[in-house]
RNA sequence: GCCGCAGUAGCUCAGUGGUAGAGCGCACCCUUGGUAAGGGUGAGGUCGGGAGUUCAAUCCUCCCCUGCGGCACCA
C-alpha cells in the first residue's frame, strides 16, 4: 500500500498509509485526542472519522471544542435520530430528508395522519432512548443499483429517488444508528450519546412539498433546535421569546398603530399613532427625493386593461392583479345586473406597480435627451393579489404603497444613476438607523431578451457603480429579471435579521413595448432606459421592520405619541396645560394625562405604550416651574425647567436630514 | 394556493349537548396619590359565517371566511 502526506495545521506533516481513516489519525496523535475527535476537515471538506482519506492532503482534527463542526454534527446527527424514532414509533411512515438548517433541522415525513404537538413530545422521549442507547454509527458506500434494490424493498420511495439523484461519481453513502440505516452525505458522530441530551427541542411540525416543488406531495415536516449544552438552548428559546415580544402585529396593536379586519384582507387600517408614523416617514422620504433630484408624480390607480396588456402585465401578472369590471351603460343609475351587456363592460385592473403609468407621464410631450435623466418619483398605491398564505401583518399585504420612482436615460447614463442610487439609499438606511446593509447583484438569467452586448455593457455599468461607491457586493449568478439586472439591498436589523427592501432594476424592455422615446442630439428618436428603483420598499412593510427593529421604542422623530405630560396632583392640572401648549407650539407631539389615576398608574401606562418622555408634574414642579423627566426605558428621572425640556425635546425630535 | 392548528367581551384566555366565565381595559363613584397597576360598583358577547345532526348546538359533522406556523409564491 503507498504512503501519502498529511499536512496538520501547524504546519507539521505525517507519511501514513493510503486509506487512513481520521479516526486513525487522530489516535496516532494521541489516546485523547483519539477519543476526543468527532470529526476532520480534510483538504476543506467536513470529514466523517470513519472515512478513509486516499491522497496527500491538510487535516485538521475537530473535537467538541470546535463550535461550528461540533454543532453542525449535533444537528445532523438529531435529524437522523429523530426520523429513528418517528419511524420506531410509526413504523409505516415514509422518510425522505432531514438537513441541518439555523439553529437546528428539520426532518420530512410521508405519513398519512398529521403529527400533533402531543406526538412531538413522544418522539422528544424516543429520541432521548435513542441516545441514551450509545448506538454506535456505522458508515459504507454502496453502488447506485444496491442502493436502489434496497430501499425498494424496504418500501423508502422518496429514498429510490434520492439515490437516483445523486450525480455520477459522488459516493452513495449509507450510515446506521444501531439497526435503523438511512443514506446520508454525512459526516456523521461515531455513536448517538455524543449528542447532548439534554439540549434540543422539537419545535413545530409544518407542510412542506416533496423537493420543494408545489406540484410534489405535501409532506409533514417537524422543526427541532439543537445546541452544545442546556445552557445555550435556554438563551436561545429566551431570544425566541424577546423576538415574540418585537412582533409588529403585537406592537401594533398594544401603541394604537393599526388594525386589520376580515373585510379587507392583507389590507391597512391606520390608526392615528401609526399614520403619524407613516406620514412623518413619507415626509421624510419626500424631502430626501426632493433633494435627489427626482420629480414626485401620481397616478391613477384604477386603469383600463388595454394597458396592462400593452406592457405585458395582462399576460404575465393577472393572477396578482385585482380586476375590476365596470358597466358603463349603468351611466351612474341602478340597472338590473341583466342589462348589462359584454359590449358595454369595461375590464380595468387595480395596478399592481407604477411604472407602465410613469411612462405614460414620461410619453406626455415630445422628450429631449436634454431632459434625461428625468427621475419621475411615486409615493405609488399598489394593490396585489397576493396568495393568501403569504401575508403578514404589514409586512406582506395586498394593498401597499411603495416609495417608487423611475429613473427615465440613456444607456451611458445609468452608471452614473446607479452610484447616486446606492449614495442616496445608503444616506437614508444611515439616517433611518440601519447602517449596515448589503447588495446583491444579480445578472443575466438563462430566459432573457436583449444582446448579449447590451447585457455586458449593463452589467459593466452597474458593476462600476458599486465600486465607484465603495460598498462590497454578493453576485447572484442567474438572478436578474429577463429584461435586465438588478441590484436589491438587504438591511440588517437590530436582532440580526436581514431584510430585502431597496431594489435597482435596468429596463429596456417597458420603454419598448410602451413605446418611449427622446429626441437625441443627432435629431433621431430613440429608446430610453428605465430604472424601477425603491429605498423602503412598501411603506407597509418598512414600518413593521422599524417596530421589530426598535421593539416598538422608536425614535422621538417617528414616535407617534412624543410627549405625555401627567399630573400627579389635579390641582397641577393647569400647568401640565401650560407645558403642553409650549410643547405642541414648538411642533412636539404632546399630550396631558389628567386622569384621576396616580403617576405609578401612568408612568406604567405610557412606559408600556412606548411613550419616549413622561413629564410628570406635581406641586413641586407648579411653584418651580419646572418638570420632572422620564424616559422611555430608564428608572432614573430628572429634573428640568420648561424652556429647558421645550429646547431640549424640540432639538431630538428634528428628522435626521434636517438637524 | 398547499399542509396543519386556531377563531368565545376591546385585549389575553377559561368553559359546557340545556343560549357563558375570569383578568386586564372601559364607564361611574370614592380616593389627590411623587415615577411600572389604590379601592368599589357597573356596562359589555346571535361564542367567525352558513348548512346539517338533535327535543335542544357556542360545544358534534360538513362547507366557507379570516388568522397563526411552515411550504410554495414575491414577473
Amino acid at each position: 500500500m503507498s504512503q501519502i502526506t498529511l499536512t496538520f495545521p501547524d504546519g507539521n506533516t505525517r507519511e501514513v498509509p493510503q486509506g487512513i481513516t481520521p479516526a486513525q489519525v487522530a489516535s496516532d496523535i494521541s489516546t485523547s485526542l483519539g477519543k476526543k475527535a468527532i470529526s476532520a476537515t480534510v483538504n476543506g471538506a467536513h470529514f466523517d472519522l470513519q472515512w478513509p482519506i486516499e491522497k496527500d492532503a491538510s487535516v485538521a482534527i475537530h473535537t467538541m471544542q470546535d463550535d461550528e463542526q461540533a454543532l453542525e454534527l449535533i444537528r445532523h446527527d438529531l435529524a437522523h435520530i429523530m426520523a429513528r424514532a418517528v419511524q420506531e414509533i410509526w413504523p409505516e411512515v415514509k422518510v425522505t430528508i432531514g438537513p441541518v438548517r439555523d439553529y437546528g433541522w428539520f426532518y420530512d415525513f410521508d405519513r398519512e395522519e398529521p403529527f400533533t404537538p402531543e406526538d412531538l413530545g413522544r418522539i422528544e422521549a424516543r429520541m432521548k432512548e435513542i441516545i441514551n442507547a450509545r448506538d454506535a454509527v456505522r458508515t459504507e458506500v454502496w453502488s447506485r443499483d444496491q442502493a436502489i434494490a434496497h430501499y425498494e424493498k424496504t418500501g423508502e420511495p422518496y429514498k429510490v429517488e434520492l439515490v437516483n439523484r445523486i450525480p455520477e461519481g459522488e459516493p452513495i453513502r449509507m450510515y446506521w444508528h444501531g439497526d435503523w440505516q438511512d443514506l446520508c452525505r454525512g459526516p456523521h458522530l461515531q455513536h448517538t450519546g455524543q449528542v447532548p441530551a439534554d439540549a434540543f427541542k422539537l419545535t413545530h411540525i409544518a407542510g412542506a412539498y416533496w423537493l420543494g416543488d408545489s406540484s410534489r406531495p405535501m409532506l409533514q415536516r417537524i422543526y427541532g433546535i439543537a445546541f452544545k449544552n442546556r445552557n445555550d438552548l435556554k438563551a436561545h428559546l429566551n431570544m425566541l421569546e424577546e423576538a415574540a415580544k418585537r412582533d409588529h402585529r403585537k406592537l401594533g396593536r398594544e401603541m394604537g398603530l393599526f388594525h386589520m379586519q376580515e373585510e379587507a384582507p392583507g389590507q391597512v387600517f391606520w390608526h392615528p399613532n401609526g399614520w403619524t408614523i407613516y406620514t412623518t416617514l413619507q415626509d421624510y422620504v419626500r424631502r430626501k427625493q426632493r433633494a435627489g433630484g427626482y420629480n414626485e408624480i401620481n397616478t391613477p390607480q384604477v386603469v383600463d386593461r388595454k394597458l396592462w396588456e400593452a406592457s405585458g402585465h395582462w399576460e404575465k401578472y393577472q393572477h396578482h392583479m385585482f380586476i375590476v369590471e365596470v358597466d358603463e351603460s349603468r351611466d351612474g343609475e341602478h340597472d338590473d345586473a341583466a342589462a348589462k351587456s359584454r359590449e358595454h363592460t369595461r375590464i380595468n385592473a387595480l395596478k399592481p406597480m407604477n411604472c407602465p403609468c410613469h411612462v405614460q407621464v414620461f410619453n406626455q410631450g415630445l422628450k429631449s435627451y436634454r431632459d434625461l435623466p428625468l427621475r419621475l418619483a411615486e409615493f405609488g398605491s399598489c394593490a396585489r393579489f397576493e396568495p393568501s398564505g403569504a401575508l403578514h401583518g404589514i409586512m406582506r399585504v395586498r394593498g401597499f404603497t411603495q416609495d417608487d420612482a423611475h429613473i427615465f436615460c440613456t444607456e451611458e447614463q445609468i452608471q452614473e444613476e446607479c452610484a447616486r442610487f446606492i449614495d442616496f439609499l445608503a444616506d437614508i438606511y444611515r439616517e433611518l438607523g440601519f447602517p449596515e446593509f448589503e447588495i446583491r447583484f444579480a445578472t443575466r438569467p438563462e430566459k432573457r431578451v436583449g444582446t448579449e452586448e447590451s447585457w455586458d455593457y449593463v452589467e459593466g455599468a452597474l458593476e462600476n457603480a458599486i465600486k465607484a461607491t465603495g460598498h462590497d457586493y454578493v453576485l447572484e449568478p442567474g438572478d436578474g429579471a429577463f429584461y435586465g439586472p438588478k441590484l436589491d439591498f438587504y438591511l440588517t436589523d437590530a436582532i440580526g435579521r436581514v431584510w430585502q427592501c431597496g431594489t435597482f432594476q435596468v429596463d429596456p424592455n417597458l420603454p419598448e413595448r410602451l413605446d418611449a422615446g427622446y429626441i437625441a442630439a443627432d435629431g433621431e428618436r430613440h429608446r430610453p432606459f428605465m430604472l424601477h428603483r425603491a429605498v423602503l420598499g412598501s411603506f407597509e412593510r418598512f414600518i413593521g421592520i422599524l417596530i421589530e427593529n426598535h421593539a416598538g421604542k422608536l425614535p422621538l422623530w417617528l414616535a407617534p405619541r412624543q410627549v405625555v405630560v401627567a399630573a400627579i396632583v389635579s390641582d397641577a392640572d393647569d400647568y401640565c396645560r401650560e407645558v403642553v401648549a409650549k410643547l405642541q407650539a414648538a411642533g412636539i407631539r404632546a399630550e396631558t394625562d389628567l386622569r384621576n389615576e396616580k403617576i405609578n398608574y401612568k408612568v406604567r401606562e405610557h412606559s408600556v405604550g412606548k411613550v419616549p418622555y413622561i413629564l410628570a408634574c406635581g406641586m413641586k414642579e407648579v411653584e418651580e416651574r419646572t418638570v420632572s423627566v422620564r424616559k422611555l426605558g430608564e428608572k432614573q428621572t430628572s429634573g428640568a425647567t420648561l424652556d429647558e425640556i421645550v429646547d431640549r425635546l424640540r432639538t431630538e425630535a428634528t428628522p435626521p436630514d434636517q438637524r
